[in-house]
DNA sequence: CTGTTAGCGCGTTCAC
DNA sequence: GTGAACGCGCTAACAG
């Protein structure tokens, strides 16, 4: 039975005070850098790391705000199970957390601007925001001690501490693999606005992916975001075209339209449809056969990554995080309900 | 800038102790039932619960025992991450854990035994295993007082606390799904010893989807587990039935001689290969477009389930717990490095 | 059954 | 630059 190894025993041990090798623990603090090292030293001799919960018992507690804009509900609902979830797991070590939801239809810019002065001014110290993509507004956050981080959506390094979204790279790719997969040579692809930098990735490694695969992409089609209803415009669009392609993938979380216009010209099969996300309406054609499969983006997992990464680098248990890129996850009939 | 809340406060409020207080929250301690449930209200209405951070500090640590029995190094390795991993995590909560990898060309089961009697003498809280079945050793355990959880393979509930696997059924609709979608049609399917409830469930669950799909699965196929090289009688099994199927789905994670012998009589994307799990030699296979797509088990996640839900579980952070089956991961050509 | 008190392992004042 | 002492929030051991 090995004593239990603590800073006092390890103080002891060196003949130093506990309080010289609690320091030497924290880069912030001022020890004699030859004493740092011996402690240091020691300490890994004897595999031993300062408990961080009885460390952060003495600490102040960590305050996060948390803003979602959210336009769909299923959307926002999963984000805010996914940072509920990593709080739970987080809340013990004194981390709080402040989430402010705002329904699009009911709240205008100016009220998250609102909401994040403040955040801002009660000094928290990191905010998550999502749904909210206005650097205007985001500067209130950037500019201020509190780190900003976004979810879902990749702002520049020097705005945020870390962005967590989905790998876009790896959405076009998969997209590509399944669809030669299935034996496909010619392809449509369905996207969002192209200027983003969302759509152009997810595009641009389709394409390459698609070119390596040996299939072609016969057109890129992008309806734009203000139609409210795609439905007419995309029958019309895949009817003149028919003949011509056996593989969809559509990026835009707005599919159901596209898959509406599909389902009344094609037969289950016959040809194969790749869709982005899952969500009570798209359910259907997956089970009826229009989809084949979904790139799930995973909104919880995204927004759980955010808020543990933010919380561990505010805490001081990590260093300056990376851009996290989650890979997304083939969904077929059998496995979506594991993630709706 | 409301008071912070602590035993302390809420006793203050109640006129009662701090003991009292937090004996409320441990069912096993004896309090007034009367007094408990005030307690209980009190702190619900001001929505307390314990810092279970401090609570664990003035407790004893609690052990935990890990047992590899292994057979093939990457797998085995990445049940070692997961465990590293969850361990990682717990830490702080004053969990320690005792891991004993024997692979199985150095190590007999006597000494696995030798190492579950260790366990079980020094009373650990928990011990997970992983690669040992043999009912009569896993004994010394579940006949102790610390408590048995199996990960990747499923004991029966009354052996032990409960089982971390992936979901078999899961398995064999995901492999039936995939197989439909790239349009065929007549499938063969190669598994392990059908009598293990593990390759019969999957077995049974690919049947029936194969079924729902409208698929036909032609035969199956399960050779001896103790042939060591499948390669010439899988050649001659295909061989044999060539024309007679346009779809494979192996359940075997000994996939290679399987797919060493399409390569030789198939073209990449002549018929459909679907595996099981993913590693070095397979990935090959994947590139040339042998075998379509993987289903990965995940073994780093049954692992750091395992870990994470019997530690929780033994600090009384939850009750007893479920199964846990997680839903395998879809893999192609493009997203099996994240997992690798 | 209940109240008191001494830690659990650490960071942080504040003197020195 | 360094050490002593207090407190973080809670449980255990003991005394009542």
């Amino acid at each position: 039975m090995e004593k239990k190894i603590t800073i006092y025993t390890l103080a002891e041990e060196l003949q130093m005070t506990p309080s010289a090798v609690s320091r030497a623990f924290n880069p912030n603090t001022r020890l004699d850098p030859e004493k740092r090292k011996r402690i240091l030293e020691a300490a890994d001799r004897y595999g031993f790391r300062p408990n961080r919960m009885a460390s952060r018992l003495s600490m102040d507690t960590v305050q996060i705000g948390i803003l979602i804009y959210g336009g769909f509900f299923p959307f926002y609902q999963k984000i805010e199970e996914g940072i509920r979830a990593a709080h739970a797991r987080l809340v013990d070590y004194k981390i709080e957390c402040d989430m402010r939801i705002l329904p699009r239809e009911q709240y205008s810019r100016e009220d998250c601007a609102a909401v994040l002065q403040d955040f801002v001014q009660k000094k928290y110290g990191g905010v998550v925001v999502c749904g909210l993509y206005d650097t205007n507004i985001l500067k209130i956050v950037s500019d201020s001690s509190s780190k900003l981080v976004s979810v879902h959506y990749p702002l520049p390094r020097e705005m945020c501490l870390f962005s967590s979204t989905h790998s876009f790279t790896m959405a076009g790719q998969m997209a590509a693999d399944i669809l030669q997969i299935c034996g496909r040579k010619r392809l449509l692809l369905f996207t969002g606005d192209q200027s983003s930098v969302v759509h152009s990735r997810i595009r641009d490694s389709f394409l390459k992916q698609a070119e390596h695969c040996s299939m072609q992409v016969t057109e890129i089609c992008d309806f734009p975001e203000t139609m409210t209803d795609w439905s007419e415009t995309a029958e019309g669009f895949i009817a003149e075209r028919k003949g011509t392609f056996d593989g969809i993938y559509i990026t835009t979380g707005r599919s159901i339209d596209i898959c509406r216009a599909v389902k009344k010209q094609y037969a289950p099969g016959e040809i194969t449809v790749i869709a982005t996300d899952i969500y009570t309406e798209i359910t259907e054609y997956i089970e009826d056969g229009t989809v084949s499969a979904c790139l799930f983006q995973n909104q919880y997992a995204q927004a759980e990554t955010a808020f543990e990464v933010l919380a561990k680098y505010l805490i001081k248990h990590t260093d300056i995080p990376e851009d996290k890129a989650l890979t997304p996850l083939y969904i077929t009939r059998s496995n979506y309900i594991e993630y709706l």
